[in-house]
DNA sequence: CTGAAAGCGCTAACAC
DNA sequence: GTGTTAGCGCTTTCAG
């Protein structure tokens, strides 16, 4: 540990004593005030202090203190965003918009994950909201009456993301998943299937792909048609649960001309189960997922899949929070739609 | 927006006056301190006031403010965590690994990303300090100078997680990467191969993969071989880039017995390359990777790795920080070593 | 354009 | 056990 280059190394322990704005306006020779507006830009202050104070401060180190900001001001530059997982390039794609969209604006997105227990969001979302963060960025519509009422009682600009199935509490960006399950079973059934089975993983949990099912079962009513079997399991969507209850899946339903999974993780585990069983896809066998993860591009064999706009809805999520003004929170309850492009593979 | 079922629905607009310490203390009929104390669990507290207060707080929804907390106390309870990218699988499950420790530790980690750029990373470090959190976690050892002093002279402690090749300004934990580079060639030579090939992306961002791949043609010469070809190139590891350096790399070089990738996504994509391209992997091609991704394990052929324990390393750095004494922020300098276990698929 | 006073909401020290 | 007195470091008034 090395000392700063400084003067008060008098206490090798206590020698941590904070820089604070105090010392940069002494360093500068004007009052707290003046040194406070000439760092944030505000107000009128002369050039000759703003130079003073910016050289001062830079000279002593000064790092600023956003906690007393904050607290004085009454509103802190974070952002609070909640998103059920990390573990899904999906959402990792989501963040990195938002990150992208803020970067330059001076805010800073704090991240939180609810691993989908919307008992951990709530937690989450209060402990967020004790930040007074300038506006919340959630996932999804179907946030229990708890968490609503203490997201309308707080005044901060709410965007509900990746959703547009429900009422927002404000703002939203998304898209309508069951819409997206019902464009899916169509397309297929334009391409001649006609056998269809579905795998999913985590249903219980994941509201969104219910929703999709959903979508994709009443579609396929309209078409006078039924899912052969239906293979539902607990349990993140991983690769190898893909692989697994398809190779399940097949055993008792070879039957079968195409499968939807709940998500691309699924159904790429699926195409890896048929590569190595030598079914040949897609004529055969179409395997249908959700979200049009890049490494699906590059698969061996091509899957029908919905391509979302992750990084879009991150981005357009944050424009609408730095767009919403900060002493009206109120987002004009924006409703942002994105429609995910369908590819077949056939 | 429905007001909360209150009291002062005065004003429409400023109606939302913060409930407070003070409201609880006030509702319980004691003082500030004792709502205090009773709220945080501290000091000796009857167990009437206790509850009473408990009730309050309840009842009129409190829900307390970080920042006057943390500025009072000249601590918080944020754990600042900053890794190059979300993109990455890998630092996704770091993350989670922190989040999992941390979990009713009271600690809330908040993330930064530096998208591998040092000047962002200096400045989100900056930002984070200026939170006082009670500790730092960030990724890699290769800081410049100028970062390095922030972190030596800010009072926190400091986790500096998946690498240990060099000098950690406080803690470390992770693996050393040129120690992995060198074990893959030694146990890739130890199966025979002798005709090598590499295909990198992003060196000059990713310092530890850089160590991987001078490791690994250390071990080369060691032995007496050499690379037979190198291909480099700017831009993320994406599977599509593995699948189309896959491709051109064998055209020129079609003599080749192994690919050492920098990471496995870059890996996955060679590997479906030789799938699309009907090479026999690994027997007349063995595809070597890094980082053990659960992708990698249902494959429809087998291709070698190096299994990192990230969630381990998450775990390990986020008890690192709950074990640093508050007032001694001194971690002990520790130093967790993870090995990681090789896998030839041979 | 600049400064002085008065807090933001909470907790550390001390009293009692 | 409980209350009181001072701040934490900054910004918001409101005077100059």
């Amino acid at each position: 540990m090395c000392l700063p280059s400084g003067l008060q190394s008098i206490d090798a322990k206590a020698m941590k004593k904070r820089i604070t704005l105090s010392d940069v306006a002494a360093a500068a020779g004007v009052s707290k005030m003046t040194a406070s507006r000439a760092l944030r830009g505000t107000g009128d202050v002369s050039r000759s202090s703003m130079e003073k104070v910016g050289r001062a401060a830079k000279e002593i180190g000064y790092v600023g203190n956003h906690l007393a900001m904050s607290l004085a001001s009454r509103r802190s530059d974070l952002i609070g965003v909640v998103v059920p997982s990390f573990l899904n390039v999906v959402f990792a794609e989501v963040l990195s918009g938002i990150a992208e969209s803020l970067d330059g604006s001076g805010m800073q997105p704090v991240f939180g994950v609810t691993d989908y227990d919307p008992d951990r969001e709530y937690e989450i979302i209060r402990n967020m909201l004790s930040w007074n963060p300038a506006g919340l960025i959630i996932t999804g519509l179907d946030q229990p009456d708890e968490t609503l009422q203490l997201l309308e009682n707080a005044d901060v600009p709410v965007v509900q993301i990746m959703d547009l199935d429900g009422t927002p509490v404000d703002a939203c960006v998304g898209l309508s998943h069951h819409a997206a399950g019902a464009s899916m079973a169509e397309a297929l059934i334009a391409k001649g299937r006609r056998r269809f089975g579905y795998v999913g993983c985590g249903l219980d949990r994941d509201t969104r792909a219910r929703k999709r099912f959903t979508g994709f079962k009443e579609a396929l009513s309209a078409h006078g048609l039924a899912l052969k079997t239906t293979w539902t399991g607990p349990g993140p969507s991983t690769v190898k649960a893909g692989r697994e209850f398809t190779a399940q899946v097949l055993e008792t339903h070879p039957e079968l001309d195409c499968i939807y999974y709940s998500n691309d993780d699924l159904a790429v585990g699926g195409a890896f189960h048929c590569i190595a069983a030598g079914i040949n896809v897609p004529e055969a066998l179409v395997i249908a997922g959700f979200n049009g993860l890049d490494l699906v591009e590059s698969l061996p064999v091509r899957i029908a899949t919905s391509r979302t706009p992750r990084r879009e809805i991150g981005n357009a999520a944050a424009r609408i929070i730095l767009g919403s003004d900060r002493d009206d929170p109120a987002t004009g309850g924006t409703r942002t739609e994105f429609r995910p492009e369908i590819e077949t593979g056939l």
